[in-house]
DNA sequence: GTCAGTGCAAACCCTTTGCAGAAAG
DNA sequence: CTTTCTGCAAAGGGTTTGCACTGAC
């Protein structure tokens, strides 16, 4: 341990605090999972979580995968992103922002939220309140245009 | 056919031209699936949809519904939309419009497009065109708040 | 030692697909 | 008559679950 770059192990480190401070315990692969989101902070589908963990050589099951992002999102961890219907994508960025989602590739792509905002919403119906707001900007590839 | 109310009659021709003005040939479970959306004008599942076109005497399988859904979608006759990752809904308006999203009835309600708008949309990544934008605004009932 | 977390495989559920029969023009 | 559509059942694919084992404290 004390022969590791100072760097990875502040990442650890930073990492396990994360999850404390969201009530979780930091297990190893709950680690594994939370490193390859916090430390790339870009979009991922479970599948490719569990793609990007299972490079290393220890694994985490796809339960396990699922259970854990599952848990991230109840506890405000990471966003879930509902743009497919075929896939959940997780968030790493829990602040407000929107995203451009271009439907030819996949690819998901944050929003700065001073690039667009939402200054006044609607008034909600009765008896509701607002729980979150989500702006989906569906793109296609130009090239891909029919 | 003579002895029909006129409102029946000339609703169950709209549909049919409807149909024909997006290319699509009227059949008469096409039918049936259109008129459970365009005579009550409110958001459907394919499983809703399903149960309200079954819940007379002549029936329409499951693929079909689906098929038919999916068909509608492609040929801009209705507009998908995904804010809930167990199912599709179908939105018989196909305007610019928006939605709240009630997360513990799975509700969705329409936002005129009045009360909500976008004005300038950000820069678009390089090489893409936007196809689309979707604001969901997620609510919870009050009573249902942990 | 106790309780929570993990892994595996099976179950689930919405949706799509293959194919034979039915309907539309 | 030819082409398209429909229905059934089976397959598909992402996600969840049941349960025995493992690991955390």
């Amino acid at each position: 341990m004390e022969n590791q770059t100072d760097s990875q192990v502040s990442s650890k480190q930073d990492v396990a605090r994360l999850l404390r401070e969201h009530g979780i315990l930091p297990t190893q692969q709950r680690l594994m999972i939370a490193r390859v989101l916090f430390e790339s902070r870009q979009h991922y589908s479970a599948d490719q979580v569990m793609t990007s963990v299972n490079e290393g050589r220890d694994r985490v099951s796809k339960a396990t995968v699922y259970n854990t992002l599952g848990l991230f999102a109840r506890n405000g961890l990471v966003r879930e992103v509902i743009v497919d219907p075929t896939r959940v994508f997780y968030d790493p960025n829990t602040s407000n922002h929107h995203h451009f989602y271009n439907v030819d590739t996949g690819e998901l792509i944050d929003i700065d939220s001073t690039d667009l905002q939402i200054n006044d919403l609607p008034k909600l119906p009765d008896g509701t309140v607002a729980e979150g707001v989500d702006v989906i900007i569906r793109l296609r590839s130009e090239e891909a245009v029919n």
